[in-house]
DNA sequence: CTATGCTTCGCAAACGTTTGCGGGCGCAAG
DNA sequence: CTTGCGCCCGCAAACGTTTGCGAAGCATAG
């Protein structure tokens, strides 16, 4: 702040006028020699533009932000790693906002960014404040919403596809030869609860075999989640041989309560997760998974939004597409053929 | 963007000038009958004031960053969202910043966050760029460091008290009656490993247990670290009776070699973590960890951020002062007495 | 030699705020 | 009724850029 040498002293160094230094230092604009020489000049002098005065002028700050529930969750994670690096190679940077899930929260947030001018924003939305998103993708702020859909209003989408993934993940474990297939999943209330139970009831039925509720158990995103489905899915007297905990946030509590009962994997009980956390490579034994594809989505999400930030010119709501990435099944060592 | 109704519409709405549209929003410098009267115009018309023609002009955005190595590493996730959310509650921004430990992504980074202005920076430093960041400080932009030190140039700074912890942790080992404590640890490169290091040994010391460099392992902050680290140690004819993984990257690697060993904890081997990471809770058996204080440390890094920011009169460079974070033991089931 | 065109640069306005300064006005005191 | 004082408010400058427009310089073509 202090050491705020601007174009004015670049230019009276140079003996030129402002806008000339302007132009010297955008390139392309003066001759070739003023450009060298004053572009040395500010160099010299530790010039540095000011973002602000820039931003205003020219109605872009280069600035996105990027709006997630938490960071504990591994999708997140990834998703502002790979998010903020792939946005900083173009010159863009990043404003992390974590809304807890709580749309007043979010709501908040959401204002806050439009105030600092936000270039674009990536957001996986509450399912709130539909209508203040969609008020900034019109007025020209790209909008991209991510791993949740937004019901209530269309917006550029990228997703997990999530019935597939569920759907690949239960066939797996009924060509293992599982029959009673236990469920640990999300709220229904989320897209990805409903759409991976669906994908789960899918793939039974179509093997012939009758759903049945009582082997699912849906809950919030969180250990305990994982102990309280795991604790009732095995207190039944028919037991699953196989249980598919398609949220990844309960298998730590699912790994507890099976821990619990004194139940080795997949010995006793085959055990196929959802997402593929770093740990669960190093677990022993290896967590078999459907992985999602955080990463894929994250950087989907950052290209599609790179795009409508480029081509400042079109936004059109029209074209707002939903993309779905594919989600892959990981063979590791925590499932096995049921004896028979 | 399009939604640019700006300070003059709301003037030119309550017929009065820009100035006093400014200072009723501002409050407490007109009227009080025009005051109120401007501030329902201002929300009828959804006025939001322009962040950058504002910090253009006050010399100060509401943004800080917030820079860090990575987001796997459990201590920065919970930095990151401590600090975001006590930052937010004084109606700070945070920009989050990944680094990769790499120097040159830093000296990028620091120059980025310093063209946008940010009020304050929080860092976990390369140790590379002090100059960079002495220069803020001293111009005016507070910075604070936080999980390293840096060893070249003075600032206020907040470290987790590594000798301290380290110390607990291994005293509780010799207190279980072990006497070949293995322990993996961090680059001696780093202040951690270094300080983690010596309170090790100085507890083995303070025993009288001669220290024994073939008993540590040092390495990277990663699980593969952990796994090497473990396979070394075991294979030793004189096999330790405990290990202390300080270095909670590695203790995912550590918990892979003990079962490739097929050895159990705590029957087998006593294991002892460092930082309380959020699956450790919910392993069984619970491990034992010495946690470093993450939460603390980010709760006191964003409160010194914010006690600057506000006293904007002085940075005196004099008092910058390093604060250091308790470490606590916690006892859970991963060690247990040696039976002699 | 004049007309024309191109390149290179300066002038000044603009972006949306905040804020020092001074003018107008009302009200109390003289 | 005048003077003085305070309270509100408007004028205008400033923050550091970018950019349209026009002027100057120079070369080339007619």
């Amino acid at each position: 702040m202090q050491n705020s040498v601007t174009l004015r002293d670049v230019a009276r160094a140079g003996k030129v006028s402002v806008s000339t230094a302007s132009r010297a230092l955008a390139g392309g604009l003066t001759s070739k020699s003023t450009e060298t020489r004053l572009q040395r000049i500010a160099a010299e002098l530790g010039y540095r533009p000011n973002t602000l005065a820039r931003g205003l002028k020219t109605r872009s700050t280069r600035l996105v932000g990027l709006v997630v529930h938490n960071l504990a969750n591994a999708s997140f994670r990834v998703l502002a790693e790979v998010v903020q690096q792939r946005l900083r190679a173009e010159g863009y940077q990043v404003i992390l906002c974590i809304t807890a899930d709580n749309p007043d929260q979010e709501a908040e947030t959401i204002a806050t960014l439009a105030d600092q001018r936000v270039d674009g924003l990536i957001i996986c939305p509450t399912g709130h404040n539909g209508e203040q998103l969609a008020a900034l993708d019109r007025g020209g702020t790209p909008v991209t919403c991510v791993v949740r859909r937004h019901e209530a209003v269309e917006m550029e989408t990228v997703l997990a596809a999530d019935p597939e993934g569920a759907f690949a993940g239960t066939r797996y474990l009924l060509e293992l030869g599982h029959r009673r297939i236990g469920l640990i999943v999300g709220r229904q209330e989320t897209t990805s609860g409903r759409e991976r139970l669906s994908g789960y009831r899918r793939a039974l039925e179509e093997a012939g075999i009758r759903f049945n509720p009582t082997l699912v158990h849906a809950g919030r995103y969180e250990p305990e989640t994982g102990l309280a489905g795991c604790r009732q899915l095995l207190d039944r007297e028919d037991r699953p041989t196989a249980l598919f905990v398609a949220n990844h946030e309960s298998s730590l509590g699912v790994l507890r309560g099976l821990a619990e009962r004194e139940l080795l994997v997949p010995d006793d009980i085959s055990l196929l997760c959802y997402e593929d956390m770093p740990g669960f490579e190093w677990q022993r034994p290896a967590l078999s998974v459907v992985d999602s594809g955080a990463h894929a989505m994250a950087e989907l999400a950052a290209d599609r939004l790179l795009l409508r930030l480029r081509s400042h010119a079109a936004p059109p709501a029209a074209t707002a597409h939903e993309y779905r990435i594919g989600a892959r099944l990981i063979r590791r060592q925590s499932c096995r053929p049921v004896v028979s």
